[in-house]
DNA sequence: AAAATCAGCAACCGCCAACGG
DNA sequence: TCCGTTGGCGGTTGCTGATTT
């Protein structure tokens, strides 16, 4: 017998969000703050499930999430840390605030994997200096594991130093930060009555095709009241905006994840990550892991 | 123009760990 | 210490729009 689904109550609903329910979620999150995910479906009136209401605001409803295409400096980025840390998208995307993890997972299914096994092939093909290439997956519990080893060590390190935790493996604020019982007070969240009655007019305004991706900008218009920008390709890329509810301030401070370099200067593992000529793989696999955690300490 | 196939991505599922009573 | 609850994470599914045949 396996354990119990989370959800499995007759009246749970499931499937795509509609818009109206999105509505309900960013408000009452807004009212309330994130956290304390099982309250929401029963005080909020929603038919969703605990698990399916964290989801929809940490992978699409939360401030702060930009949309669209990867620029290279993020792809490149990302295959960096899939060869250090492996799967771990959560890690990876603690190192890309704008990104959900599930964004990068996605990206990294379709786009990476192919990419690579493009490379791959064409290498194979050429016979270029590319041929060294090794399948990321190759040695990749190793990885894990030297990786789980520096994580004690810093957590050795910090526990004997009382420190607070540093730049590297730092959970996402977004969640960690609520499993404390204090969740944050309300006067933390600015009054959303206004950006509620602008999403609904946004809304109303641009509903006539009844697109959720056209709700989905309004509702991103209102956790991001002005400070949206779109690009060329119509994706709206969220900018914060000091003098509102953005992540860097007042409302939704908890689920920010600030720059890493606006929080940490660039150490030499980081350096490495964000250095696009180092792309290709190979380099990933000449960094000696102990070099860099010798680095972190 | 219609059917088949592909690609992208939102959402679900199940497992695990942390936490609190 | 045990056990139930809750939240987080990674893998996977399935829907939808785009592209190809």
């Amino acid at each position: 017998m396996g354990r119990p689904p989370c959800c499995d109550k007759f009246e749970v609903k499931k499937g795509p969000w509609t818009p109206e329910e999105d509505i309900i979620l960013v408000s009452y999150i807004q009212e309330h703050g994130p956290g304390n995910w099982k309250a929401i479906p029963t005080n909020s009136g929603l038919s969703r499930c605990s698990k399916s209401c964290r989801l929809r605001w940490t992978n699409y409803l939360r401030p702060g999430i930009k949309r669209g295409s990867f620029t290279d400096q993020e792809e490149n980025l990302i295959i960096h840390l899939q060869a250090l840390l492996g799967n771990r998208w959560a890690a990876i995307a603690s190192y890309l605030p704008e990104r959900t993890d599930n964004d990068i997972k996605n990206y990294w299914n379709t786009h990476m994997k192919k990419k690579l096994r493009r490379m791959e092939n064409e290498a194979l093909q050429e016979g270029t200096g590319f041929s060294n290439y090794q399948p990321i997956a190759k040695g990749q519990w190793e990885r894990r594991l030297q990786t789980d080893i520096n994580m004690a060590k810093q957590a050795l390190q910090e526990a004997l130093s009382m420190e607070k935790p540093r730049f590297l493996y730092e959970s996402k604020p977004s969640c960690s930060s609520h499993s404390s019982s204090t969740p944050p007070s309300s006067t933390t969240y600015a009054s959303s009555t206004e950006n509620i009655s602008r999403l609904l007019e946004n809304w109303t305004r641009k509903t006539p095709k009844n697109s959720s991706k056209s709700i989905q900008h309004s509702v991103n218009d209102l956790v991001n009241v002005g400070t949206d920008s779109t690009s060329s390709d119509g994706t709206i890329t969220s900018v914060p905006n000091n003098n509102m509810v953005s992540p860097e301030t007042g409302l939704f401070q908890v689920d920010s994840k600030p720059s890493l370099e606006e929080r940490f200067p660039l150490s030499l593992i980081e350096t490495w990550l964000f250095d696009e000529n180092c792309g290709g793989g190979n380099t990933v696999l000449d960094l000696s892991l102990d070099d860099a955690s010798h680095e972190l300490f």
